[in-house]
DNA sequence: ATGGTGGCGGAGCCA
């Protein structure tokens, strides 16, 4: 069962990536980031033809998500239970029991800026949320694009991407060790103890040609789930395609 | 310190 995460930055602009990537790497379960449609809008029905249902909880040029399954996606939630706010940024359901949390982190701008508070805030009420599914769901996968490089070795240049960056800051890695605190497991260390691939490359001063990259898209699974891991890796072959995404999918694959 | 690129929407915001 290969599960994968991929920020797609509009939907709109990358359906025949979207399309193409699915037939050529047939994940089972994939959670889309920033969609950038309006339900009204999202394409479930060329999705469809490709064999996937989907689920979705998107908005007009900012944020949205959505997952996509070949069985069907059950006891779906959007948003976060009892922290709501316009962006849409979280959405669950469980697909052949494994239940799956798709989630775009706040990017947070700037350390001290107003969005990093923001982005703080919103972290600490999935993590209060996260604990309590994980109760109800011992099999669980979270995953999506966080916004937090979870260490040293996920950055191409420690120096600029330092304890005190945006992505990078203490209070960043500290909610993201407090998610993984609550039983999960990076999916791409388990695979990778020593992989060096990143999962995002800024558009500007050729920067993926350069592979000045951070990792930041993300598949964590419980601890029901760790010995079930398989493999683990980012499809860098989307970003060198024409009018890329500036994420690539990241993915983990379970036996089962 | 600034601006570099891209998406959206049609200027400026967000990343």
């Amino acid at each position: 069962m290969k599960i994968a995460s991929w920020n797609v930055n509009s939907l709109n602009v990358r359906l025949p990536h979207l399309e193409q990537w699915l037939r050529a790497f047939g994940p089972d379960v994939v959670g889309l980031q920033e969609t950038k449609l309006e339900d009204h809008r999202f394409p479930d029905e060329a999705l469809a033809a490709l064999g996937y249902r989907s689920v979705f909880s998107g908005q007009k040029t900012y944020n949205g998500v959505a997952i996509l399954a070949r069985g069907p996606l059950q006891d779906v939630v959007v948003g976060i239970p009892g922290f709501e706010h316009e962006h849409r940024r979280a959405i669950t359901a469980t697909v052949d029991g494994i239940r799956i949390v798709n989630l775009y982190v706040v990017n947070g701008q700037a350390v001290g800026t107003d969005k990093y508070a923001f982005k703080l805030e919103w972290l600490a009420a999935v993590h209060a949320w996260l604990a309590q599914e994980i109760r109800d769901h011992p099999e669980l996968v979270v995953l999506g694009d966080f916004n937090i490089t979870p260490d040293a070795r996920d950055v191409h240049d420690p120096a600029v991407w330092h304890d005190g960056h945006i992505l990078s800051s203490v209070a960043e890695r500290s909610a993201l060790r407090a998610l993984l605190d609550l039983g999960l497991h990076d999916g791409y260390r388990l695979a990778q103890p020593e992989g060096t691939e990143f999962s995002w490359w800024d558009y500007r001063q050729a920067a993926f040609r350069r592979n000045l990259g951070l990792r930041i898209d993300l598949t964590l699974v419980s601890d029901a789930l760790r010995g079930s891991v398989v493999g683990a890796g980012i499809e860098r072959e989307p970003r060198t395609w024409e009018r890329p995404s500036d994420h690539a999918p990241a993915w983990v694959e379970l036996a089962r």
